[in-house]
DNA sequence: AAGCCCATCTTGACACCGTTCAGATAAGTG
DNA sequence: CACTTATCTGAACGGTGTCAAGATGGGCTT
């Protein structure tokens, strides 16, 4: 089956990948409409095909939002990644991962909403996310032990330690975007400034005031 | 318009005081079926009265599950009320007003979700659920008082540290239920020393452990 | 190269949903 | 009593998730 499509005249009958191209429309959509517009024919149409297509790659639409909160733990992990600095100070770096998670729940807000809604609903994707922010995960792991948090032979407080962090950003990465913090955001001068200061009295986060 | 119903023959055409029976009905959906079950109709279904009829006291479903929402935040704020002492400590104060929190939405999973819901959709809600939850809120504010976070006259200061305990308290609340937390739970010993060890780590929420 | 198989996609249908509107009912008002 | 008005019903519209039956054509066997 050689890679059909790409704009030659109308589309062929069997489509190349796709299981790619509605994964692409729904995060496409929920950029575009958010969560609501979210609907299997929706994805379905912006894709070009019937409203039964998507049944054959995915059972359920279900089945289509954990796939696309797999997609999106990926890309968090990914973005942690790249603006994690592995040289600079354990504290730091610790600030810059609790930053870079809000700032990718702020930027892809329906998709991370996506992501959160599966963990909780769906048995098998919360090891899925573990698996797939392992990357990033553990990335907070390191620093956190290079922070002195807790030593590596307390595996369990020091789990207990990134849990914490884990909470505590999607916390503020659920409510930065709150309309009641405007005023606060105001005074303070921008969000970048609130951002910190939050962070700042969130324990393992306590560098995240020298940033602003 | 005398109280009528109590299953005495068959439902009056006039209900009563349907908008209260609805809400009722809704909450009950919620608690049984969850998010996934609470449509309009269900709704209405359940109260015994036809689909339209909700439309008669809520132009909408989402100023339904608005109201939900209001109340919801009413009873997280009595909860608060009650089960924190006032003559307690200041630390244990903020400890009880976090465990407390979790457990209000521990037990009733979905309604906290669609308070929060409601929350980020609507631009009404969120000064609401502030205003709902001032009586918890400023129970917060005072035992951060208390706890010398920070003094009064540091009022943006004070207003962003009990913004990163309401975030914090927040993200746990949402992920406590996580299954990939199962494992170290029962290591722990179960869920509470589990909810107390993470809250440990969390700053101002620092003598959560000694409850355990 | 011919022919078959089967994954893929379409068409059409069903039940359910939110929402609206015209009409039935009854509670309150003069 | 008559009349107004709030409340509730019934039927209808378009949109949704899902499924079964049929059309299509790519890839394998021969």
């Amino acid at each position: 089956m050689k890679a059909p499509c790409p704009f030659t005249g109308p589309r062929p009958y069997h489509h190349g990948d796709l299981r790619r191209a509605l994964l692409d429309a729904a995060t496409r959509i929920l950029d575009r409409d958010g969560q609501g517009g979210l609907s299997l024919r929706a994805v379905a149409r912006e894709a070009g095909v019937s409203p039964a297509a998507p049944y054959h790659h995915f059972k359920d639409k279900s089945e289509l939002m954990l796939a696309i909160a797999e997609e999106g733990f990926d890309q968090l992990s990914d973005y942690i990644r790249r603006t994690t600095n592995m040289s600079a100070l354990p504290m730091e770096r610790v600030a810059a991962i609790g930053l870079a998670y809000v700032e990718f729940a702020k930027s892809h807000p329906a998709v991370y909403r996506v992501m959160y809604d599966c963990s909780r609903d769906s048995d098998a994707m919360p090891d899925k996310a573990h698996d797939a922010e392992d990357g990033a995960f553990s990335l907070l792991k390191r620093a956190m032990i290079d922070m002195g948090v807790a030593s590596p032979d307390q595996e369990t407080d020091l789990e207990l330690a990134c849990i914490a962090a884990w909470c505590a950003a999607h916390g503020l990465a659920e409510m930065v975007g709150f309309k009641q913090f405007d005023a606060l955001k105001a005074e303070m001068g921008g969000e970048k400034a609130f951002l910190a200061g939050v962070l700042s009295h969130l324990g393992m986060f306590g560098q995240a005031r020298s940033r602003a």
